[in-house]
DNA sequence: TTTTTTTGATTGAACGGTCAGTCAAATATA
DNA sequence: TATATTTGACTGACCGTTCAATCAAAAAAA
């Protein structure tokens, strides 16, 4: 005889797990891991910090479900299910996804890569990040062997530390960053 | 008379200051700027936690001393007093030197890296690190203007984000990352 | 040579403050 | 009333920082 549905109260949960995890989502991003407290995380949530601890186990928790929830975007952007294969006009489109997708979720790109280079919060997530990275540059790989490249390997590394030099110079200083004219560069380079 | 002459108190001072910077520049690219503990470093260096006092002012005059000293080897590399001009050639024997750099100093280049996105510490710097990054993009501008690109401008900052891209993973990694490959195939693309 | 004095480097216990995490009690609803 | 959410004071560990006391080495004195 519960006070309310078993629905109702995973809708009240739902939402309140996706509140905190946005707000903290913000605050990791701009403050850092060890910048940010749980404390801070609460008020600006509006609730309390006890209340976190019911949604997650641990800041540790907290950090690994947003980065593992970001990370499945991601790999749902990179393979969404699709033959493999890459055509140049493909490429020209994902190009222009993938900006959109960082202009529209700049909190979890800064967290991204501020990952990179952060050991201790990398470790928590590495074998997914891992995992993901390689899938993106195996499926550049296959582009440039496609378009008969003398070292498709080198040239897709080359390509994938492009998009991500650009992203972080972009979510770094998004305001002056010129992405349009760099995007037109890149897709003559790349994609033509 | 003083019991040790002035310039043997200086070499000591010098000698210990250097170890410490040296043991912090390591455990700060390693696990980030808060993750380090001054008693972690005091440990690691062999030294008691009150010495790093006697040196530095704090934790923040601590890094921001490293970061000022990598900062301005960097403006040495990137300026060292020439006639702003860059033939091909010296573009060819800049990355070459760009990635030895790297290669001798390791944690310094992650540390560099990781501040980007570290709003709190990048504070501590921003001012010189902004100076530097855009002294270099001009430099990469002026470049690519010598050369009749369409949009120098776009071209210098896809080249200074693929350097960083470039940089970034290979730090990341620079045990599997095929440097070589990847210089050979930047100097074809960039500096023929 | 041996002893005393002088110096600044060096130590580590101690301090005030902050943190992640806990838990007993209050609240809200069917 | 029964039950799950919610609260915030509380805890203990650990943080950066301080400082009175100690140490080691060299000059000066014996």
């Amino acid at each position: 005889m519960s006070p309310r549905t078993e629905k109702q109260f995973e809708n009240i949960r739902e939402e309140k797990k996706n509140l905190i995890m946005n707000v903290a989502l913000e605050l990791f991003a701009d403050e850092g891991f060890y910048g940010t407290t749980i404390s801070k995380i609460a008020k600006k949530a509006g609730i309390s910090k006890g209340l976190l601890y019911n949604y997650f186990e641990s800041k540790d928790d907290l950090i690994r479900t947003i980065i593992f929830s970001g990370l499945d975007d991601l790999d749902e952007f990179i393979d969404p299910d699709r033959d493999g294969l890459l055509t140049g006009e493909e490429l020209t489109f994902a190009i222009d996804k993938l900006f959109d997708l960082m202009k529209g979720d700049i909190h979890f790109w800064k967290l991204y890569f501020s990952l990179f280079m952060q050991t201790p919060v990398l470790r928590l997530v590495e074998g997914r990040l891992q995992e993901i990275v390689g899938k993106y540059i195996s499926m550049l790989t296959a582009y440039f062997e496609s378009r008969n490249c003398d070292d498709p390997e080198a040239e897709a590394l080359i390509f994938g530390a492009m998009l991500d030099g650009i992203g972080m110079h972009f979510i770094a200083n998004s305001v002056n960053f010129p992405i349009e004219r760099v995007k037109k560069r890149l897709m003559e380079l790349y994609a033509k």
